[in-house]
RNA sequence: CGGGGUGUGGCGCAGUUGAUAGCGCGCUCGGUUUGGGACCGAGAGGUCGAAGGUUUGAGUCCUUUCACCCCGACCA
């Protein structure tokens, strides 16, 4: 891609309507635009970010087995009252439209419901079980109040999963295949690290705990206590002296965080397929009620988290997994350069490294600030100097270190 | 939803006791520059969030309303 072509441009001031790092940074680099509180839009590089995180987490469900759909956003009233889920008193975030017959519509939130409504025409025998379906679009939520960026939105890209086991038994291993399939997801991110399963509330369907998955972060809206040698965490909103016990915590080795939930896993027992009459056939001719668990991820969020956690004084740090780009080339000089780095350009991309190409009329400052805002991995540089060197200048974003290499050094560290 | 704050060219802002709008960045053109966001000159671009009102006269005062931000509550 080459800058000249590329039609965002970059700011060297924040939007005054944003606070949160994460937004001003993306707002500034060009990735994103606010439509309106708590729904952005994505430009071509912060696409780039988002269908990256996409990928990693499409192939880590797919590597457990999920199969992925595509469910609708528009949700019929009745499968919702069924489970009692549609009156605004028990879901009070709904959006709400109409068809023009008057008929009542609702805009999705979540998809147990369809989910079980759209599988279970092939669910009847304990031979079509255990499974996953998953999806990875748009959530529709009206939140009372948006902020923080895309760390809650009204609008937002979520990865939803939902397995259908027979019994308890192949319930849990389903689950816990699931939460390690999480942790990869993470640490593919590089958010691995201070990211903590977190004991929380179970929701209003089942006595369980479940799992939320916590980004430490000082921009979180949870507070979390975090049992450091152990790797686990458990949620403020459940800690109390009884659930330690049951856990299995000790009060002395747990230390306050706060945390962004960049994923949550929840057992669902049999509610949503029992309330829609959906049922299976077991070995001895029985019917059977189906066990559920539900496993989200915030796509989106996980762009805000990782935005906001791997930055500087310069602007965003892309790890290399989900970067827009992996190399930021840019050209100083005259014609000379311009030839070595269209060159350079033409090979790295045949060889599949994606390169943002800076081949503006612009001073080297303003060209190495942008490859700093925009986080890129790696810069490389072309100058009539270097060139006279048989050299190129090549950069890290995370470290700073600069070193100058022969092309067939710098092609090796590249590849 | 309660409390607080903010809306003025694309972006960031100034605008005094009311007198029909200005600065920086960005943009266009010309020239000089070219290794850390260049400089000089000449330009373009705004019904001041919206509606109503007070006044000879409103960006400025009053009323209503919309949007956005922050704190809190809320967050299957």
């Amino acid at each position: 891609m080459r800058v000249s072509q590329l039609f965002t441009k970059t700011s060297k001031t924040a939007p005054a309507d944003e606070v949160a790092k994460n937004a001003q940074l993306l707002i500034r680099a060009g990735f994103i635009h606010k439509e309106m509180a708590g729904v952005y839009a994505y430009l071509p590089l912060g696409l780039r970010v988002l269908e990256n995180i996409k990928k990693i987490v499409r192939e880590e469900m797919n590597a457990i087995g999920g199969q992925e759909v595509a469910m609708t956003t528009l949700q019929p009233r009745d499968i919702w009252e069924k489970t009692d889920r549609w009156d605004d008193k028990k879901v009070d975030n709904w959006f709400k439209t109409r068809l023009a017959n008057g008929t009542e519509l609702g805009v999705g939130l979540t998809h147990e419901e369809p989910i079980v409504d759209a599988v279970s025409g092939y669910l009847n025998s304990y031979k079509d079980m255990p499974f996953y379906v998953y999806q990875i679009q748009n959530k529709f939520r009206n939140e009372l109040r948006a902020k923080s960026g895309l760390l809650r939105g009204r609008e937002f890209l979520m990865k939803d999963m939902y397995s259908f086991s027979p019994n308890q038994e192949v319930h849990e291993a389903a689950y816990e295949k699931v939460v390690e399939a999480y942790h990869r997801v993470y640490a593919r991110l590089g958010l691995g690290e201070i990211t903590y399963r977190t004991y929380a509330d179970g929701g209003i369907f089942t006595p369980r705990f479940s799992d939320e998955f916590q980004t430490l972060s000082e921009v979180g809206e949870d507070t979390i206590y975090v049992d450091e040698s152990r790797k686990i965490a458990i949620n403020e909103e459940i800690l109390t002296d009884e659930n330690l016990a049951k856990l299995g915590l000790n009060k002395d080795d747990l230390v306050q965080k706060k945390g962004v939930e960049v994923g949550n896993t929840f057992h669902l027992e049999s509610k949503y397929t029992d309330a829609l009459d959906v049922y299976y056939t077991d070995e001895n001719g029985q019917q059977q009620s189906i066990i559920m668990g539900c496993y989200g991820i915030g796509v989106s969020r996980l762009m805000g988290v990782v935005a906001e956690h791997f930055s500087d004084e310069n602007g965003l740090v892309w790890p290399e997994s989900i970067a827009p780009a992996k190399v930021y080339l840019v050209r100083i000089g005259s014609e000379d350069a311009t030839r070595h780095a269209d060159e350079l350009y033409e090979e790295l991309t045949a060889k599949g490294i994606e390169v943002i190409y800076d081949d503006r009329n612009e001073r080297p400052g303003a060209k190495f600030a942008d490859a700093e805002l925009m986080g890129i991995p790696y810069r490389v540089t072309v100058s009539d100097r270097l060139i006279e060197a048989g050299e190129y200048e090549y950069t890290v974003r995370t470290t700073g270190e600069t070193q100058n290499l022969t092309r067939d050094d710098l092609l090796a560290k590249l590849n």
